[in-house]
DNA sequence: AACTATTTATAAGA
DNA sequence: TTCTTATAAATAGTT
């Protein structure tokens, strides 16, 4: 029932505030418009307000002929929304505010995507034309000259494909005989390391059962 | 400074509308909530209540931590809008609208333009690949059996290419013959034509100019 | 949610 | 328009 608590203290002379001689909102005995920190408090605050926002809103679009639109996220994010009753849908209300601001929020969007799509496209065509040239399609009509290009052209890339499978060829090749050699050096290696192990072998009067199993081992001979 | 002409005359019991015994707004001293008539006073409501409006709206946007925007179109069709210090911008505001409704006022078509994009794009790089194919690009590298494969393509190209030359060549000295054969068609008419004048004149003993002149014109022999 | 003291908004008039 | 002021309305603090 008292009235002051949350409210700025000081003088409360009615008509204080509407001489222009107090501009200070945080004195007047008003209420300081700052966050409320206290949760509890600013959820009420906030139903309270929106409340009256929003019956203020209504008011006005009705006494004064006036469409509008209030869109509201509480502080927990929560959403809350009114339009005038003359506004059909918030959808058409924001096209027709794009409308009026020319500032083309999304149109211009649109149009940049238009753009987008219709330079890929040219792209698309061009390059579908130069496939079906290249493929030779049947439908197309090529005039002597033409052909004569796209023989040269095919020509050409025969010969391309002709020097790589080549090229790859021989490098395989390369390859098998680098590997025959790398084989070969490592045979001559082991036979080395036998015919030392051998060596060994004679001198100290073991067993060849050890030499033997290596060989099946190896795979050689 | 009476402030009774516009406001609905009645009783003004101060508290009687917060008992909840008198819910009809156009009673309790209250201003009727109707469309003005008076233009004059329209506008002039409009003003101090829109000002109303924004305040309040700031308000609210400021004590309550929360997102505001608010459109308003007079009826002459100006636009007054407001957003809370926090929102960025309108547009963004609008985004988050949609995204918290779900309504996908914009959104959808956004989504509607990239698919669209994104296939053209696809089929893009498709047909480049395919391109950069047929035309053997140095950067790509080939395997043995797509070199084949695209010999072979090729080789299928260019015979393509060359069976329509000759068909296109074979065409020309048809085209070419039967010039030659309607030519020699013309000229024996002509020369049947040129025998019948010829024997009449004979048998009628003129002067044989016209024929003369006739051979000479058409450029035979 | 409801109450009420108080502040704030505003209609009419200037 | 803008200012003033009587009065209506909103709302902060409280229950």
């Amino acid at each position: 029932m008292m009235c002051i608590k949350n409210r700025t203290e000081g003088h409360a002379l009615p008509g204080c505030c509407r001489s222009g001689a107090c501009t200070d909102l945080n004195s007047c005995g008003r209420t300081e418009i700052k966050r409320i920190e206290n949760p509890t408090q600013r959820q009420s605050t906030f139903y309270k307000r929106r409340d009256g926002l929003f019956k203020k809103a209504r008011e006005l679009s009705i006494l004064c002929d006036a469409d509008l639109l209030l869109l509201l996220f509480s502080s927990s994010g929560k959403l809350y929304h009114f339009h005038a009753p003359s506004v059909p849908s918030v959808k058409d209300f924001i096209e027709r505010y794009e409308m009026a601001t020319n500032t083309k929020i999304w149109k211009d969007y649109h149009l940049e995507r238009n753009a987008e799509i219709e330079k890929v496209e040219k792209l698309c065509e061009l390059m579908e034309k130069e496939l079906r040239f290249m493929k030779v399609d049947d439908t197309e009509h090529y005039t002597l000259p033409t052909l004569d290009m796209l023989e040269h052209n095919l020509e050409a890339a025969i010969s391309k494909v002709r020097s790589e499978k080549e090229r790859k060829m021989g490098g395989e090749i390369n390859f098998l005989e680098n590997m025959v050699r790398d084989k070969q050096e490592e045979r001559f290696g082991l036979s080395e390391k036998l015919a030392q192990v051998q060596t060994l072998k004679n001198m100290g009067g073991g067993s060849t059962s050890f030499s033997h199993g290596l060989d099946l081992k190896l795979g050689f001979n």
